[in-house]
DNA sequence: AAAGACTGCAACCGCAATTGA
DNA sequence: ATCAATTGCGGTTGCAGTCTT
């Protein structure tokens, strides 16, 4: 078992430069594998855990580290979350540098966001502390539709034997039930949203204007005080298309 | 300028699945 | 077939940096 490995005392938080240099050459040299090898040969006081964790999140090649998820790689996240729930290392292969982590930490810091947004339009006595600024997706990426058709990041998109997985779509009404609804308290989104919509006094013709042209949008959220992606947040397809 | 709030991210933990002796 | 070791995954936490008041 990792841990308590005898009188060796295993290190922990954050990796020095070193660390990363010794991974790096046992993995150049014996690739990917028996991390914890790494640990019982004496080459780091770090669990076989620790150094997996480090060179997939961290040390791998190709790696999109430092850089925001484009509203591109956003939509694909909120699609793909929708048709597979949080299998946040799935989703990870249909992101070319991406890693699981990386789509896990967007995809919570999205939710905070959301929640926190329902809650300060459900209670306006606590107004934003930052209205308007989003560090992600700054310009309203306008919706085309659901994206259909995506592969993941290694295989080829012209094959043939599609993983069936990925032809079979949740039904919408499954989105309701995903977790980017939770801790919205007893009432549905649906109910949520009508009172969002209340309470500023949305007015919209028919279909759906959330992800229409982005004057329009932007327009209402700046004089409502609601950032301009809060409707970005909203899943693609929560009102079924 | 300072304090507090907020964000993004790295890394840990626990559990499940897989591997192999 | 069994069981310990290893690997992989998802949830969570802690913290440094940034922003707002």
């Amino acid at each position: 078992m990792e841990g308590g490995e005898g009188a060796v005392v295993m290190r922990k938080g954050p990796w020095m430069a070193e660390e990363d240099e010794i991974l790096m050459e046992y993995v150049k040299k014996h690739g990917p594998r028996d991390w914890s090898s790494i640990r019982s040969k004496g080459l780091l006081p770090r669990t076989g855990k620790s150094c997996r964790l480090r060179w997939v999140n961290k040390l791998k090649p190709n790696l999109k580290t430092g850089c925001k998820f484009s509203p591109e790689e956003e939509r694909t996240v909120i699609d793909l979350q929708a048709r597979f729930g949080n299998k946040w290392a799935r989703i990870a292969t249909y992101l070319p540098g991406r890693t699981d982590n990386d789509v896990k930490n967007f995809w919570s810091t999205r939710q905070k966001r959301l929640a926190r947004l329902l809650q300060s339009s459900l209670n306006p006595t606590k107004s934003l502390k930052k209205p308007g600024k989003s560090p992600v997706s700054q310009e309203l990426p306008v919706i085309q539709g659901t994206s259909i058709g995506f592969t993941p990041f290694g295989e080829e998109s012209s094959k043939n034997g599609q993983n069936s997985e990925d032809i079979l779509f949740e039904p919408s009404s499954s989105i309701g039930g995903s977790d980017i609804m939770d801790g919205f308290g007893e009432l549905s989104f649906q109910d949520e949203f009508a009172q969002y919509e209340a309470a500023h006094c949305l007015q919209y013709s028919e279909g759906l204007p959330f992800f229409g042209p982005q004057d329009i949008v932007k327009k209402e959220t700046r004089s409502s005080g609601i950032p301009s992606n809060f409707f970005d947040d909203l899943p693609i397809d929560m009102f079924g298309l």
